[in-house]
RNA sequence: GCGCUUGUAGCUCAGUGGAUAGAGCGUCUGGUUGCGGUCCAGAAGGUCGCAGGUCCGAUUCCUGCCAAGCGCACCA
């Protein structure tokens, strides 16, 4: 609707200047802002005020032109109900019953569909998040990150993307030996909690052979917590499928890529040698010093794999990277992005930072775990609250925010919580469903026009603004607004409900008209919930 | 010292170059014996961290400062 609106608005602009009302000017970008509460459509506050500035004319008297030549186009159309100029300059605009209830039919026409695009047709998106190192359980920070990257991959594909979802395992550097040390318990342990205690008893008191290589005990301790550990918790807790694990050692390192790399950013004069170590010009791309990709002991470092792994991730065809990553990898993203565009990636490449969570009882700051040491594991507090609380809790809001997970209040107030309030709404519009079908309702055939009561409006405007939700998490990854337009449309539907019954045997035809609302109400609510991975219960 | 992120209601957080800055929780008042009360309507509560700058207009953009978190290796 937001593009609609804009070509009209801008359709009517071309008229006016070609009728010598309006001076001929650039047309500046301009967007149409989105429904509001108070309006039952959506306005336009600055296209008149940037006109007037370009045009060197009277704001007011330019939104009164417009407002001609609009409601002259729209006769036919009938897209509006009304256009007025308010304020300093501003026009609102009111839409139509025509063009409200017209959404109803698309949406049942449309079904899971409604919302979809195909503005990301014939890209393929490489979406990395997570790639928490194998030392041990998944942490809240993980979680977050993990959430956020498969939510965005959901509406992703709803926006017509292929994404590979995908999980880099780095098992081949130092973090494995010093997981070694910890399993042996030597005085190198680094890691610590229950689950370095059962893999000792594991590897070491019941062990098979006695190793005592670090190195080899680390990777058996690493394989065994990607398999015991990250991966159960990403499939069974946390409903997280990635298509693809790739691992340092077995993908990269012994597949050769690290060499190819470091080949081919040779041949590209991008390398040099100083003080017997081989450095890349990152900061010919934009970083702020040159990094070393071999150490001057001849050893590689975890960069140089890092570069491998990005020549992987080229050749297999992505136009575009999404790279997930805890606020403590920030200062990564320089190299990495020069990285790639050393290695010839043209395509587009996007970080996204996800801030820590702090866990919180009690006012007080929740810091060590019994399973996993020093950290709080993010299956610990699933047990607690439930997948569909801690998902959706950590969604709603952006990953910059620094976020404070109250435990004591997701615990006792899990009655109150927006997740239940969104699912509430969406059972008792099911049950609603029911009990309609059961009377010998027709939930087909009502007729939308009849929509007209002021809380209808606002849910179908509700329900209109859903397609431009899509496009613009998509492009922004803005994935926190669809909890909160899952909150909004329930709050919009209790309120109608509230307001006008639908069920009622002396109003048939107004019945068989809201019911067919509701049916889209269910839909869109529904695929909300689908995206943001929580349930969509039909009763509760 | 440099860099990234953040600073908005009592709390957790949205939002925006423009018309009276929003939601949930908490507090207070009312409604609802009716399609599922896990509900609805309303009220109170804000110098949008501070100070400058750009602009007709800044909470939003720029600069400086203050505060919080996180980074600044031939570690991973």
């Amino acid at each position: 609707m937001k593009i609609h609106l804009t070509s009209t608005i801008r359709e009517a602009i071309n008229m006016a200047q070609e009728k010598g009302s309006l001076a001929v000017f650039e047309l500046p970008h301009f967007q149409v802002n989105r429904p509001e509460e108070a309006l039952f459509g959506e306005y336009t506050s600055n296209i008149a005020l940037m006109i007037a500035k370009q045009a060197g004319q009277n704001p007011r008297a330019v939104a009164e032109i417009l407002r001609e030549v609009m409601l002259q186009n729209d006769a036919e159309k009938q897209i509006f109900e009304k256009i007025e100029v308010a304020g300093p300059g501003h026009l609102n605009f009111f839409l139509s019953q025509k063009t409200l209830g017209q959404i109803v039919d698309t949406i049942l026409t449309q079904g899971n569909l409604y919302g979809s695009t195909d503005i990301g047709r014939g890209q393929k998106v490489n979406n990395e998040f997570i790639s928490a190192n194998p030392t041990g359980p998944l942490h809240l920070g993980n979680g977050r990150g993990g959430f956020f990257g498969d939510t965005l991959a959901r509406v992703l594909r709803k926006a017509g993307y292929e994404v590979t979802n995908e999980y880099y395992i780095n098992d081949a550097g130092e973090q494995v030996v010093k997981l070694g040390h910890s399993v042996l318990q030597d005085d190198e342990a680094v890691y610590a909690g229950e689950y370095i205690e059962v893999l000792h008893q594991e590897l070491i008191v019941n062990g098979v052979n006695q190793e005592k290589d670090a190195r080899m005990i680390g990777e058996r301790a690493a394989e065994s917590i990607v398999r015991t550990y990250i991966q159960p918790t990403l499939v069974e807790q946390m409903g997280i499928y990635f298509e693809v694990f790739t691992s340092e050692k077995r993908d990269i390192v012994e597949q050769g890529y690290v060499d190819k790399a470091l080949v081919l950013l040779q041949q590209k004069n991008l390398t040099y040698e100083l003080e017997s170590a081989v450095w890349l010009k990152t900061t010919e791309f934009g970083d702020d010093k040159d990094r070393v990709l071999v150490k001057s002991d001849g050893t590689r470092t975890y960069f140089a794999s890092d570069c491998g792994y990005l020549l992987s991730k080229m050749e297999r065809g992505f136009t575009r990277f999404i790279l997930t990553l805890g606020a403590d990898h920030h200062g990564y993203q320089a190299r990495l992005r020069a990285a790639a565009e050393a290695l010839g990636f043209v395509g587009r490449f996007d970080f996204v930072f996800v801030q820590m969570v702090r866990l919180m009882k009690d006012g007080e700051e929740v810091r060590m775990s019994k399973r996993a040491g020093n950290v709080v594991a993010i299956d610990e507090l699933i047990e607690k609250v439930g997948a569909d609380v801690a998902r959706f809790f950590f969604l709603m809001y952006s990953p910059d925010t620094h976020m404070n997970f109250d435990l004591g209040l997701a615990e006792e107030r899990s009655q109150k919580n927006p997740v239940y309030y969104a699912q509430y709404a969406h059972a008792r519009l099911s049950g609603i469903l029911r009990k309609a079908q059961s009377l010998g309702f027709d939930v087909e055939r009502g007729d939308v026009s009849l929509l007209t009561h002021p809380k209808e409006r606002l849910l179908l405007a509700e329900l209109l603004s859903f397609p431009d939700l899509i496009a613009e998490t998509a492009e922004h990854y803005t994935v926190h607004h669809l909890p909160q337009y899952a909150i909004r449309l329930a709050d919009r539907f209790h309120s109608f409900y509230d307001a006008c019954r639908v069920i009622d045997v002396d109003q048939r035809s107004l019945s068989e008209a809201r019911l067919r609302l509701v049916k889209s109400v269910i839909l869109v609510l529904g695929e909300t919930l689908h995206l943001i991975g929580v349930a969509a219960p039909e009763s509760m």
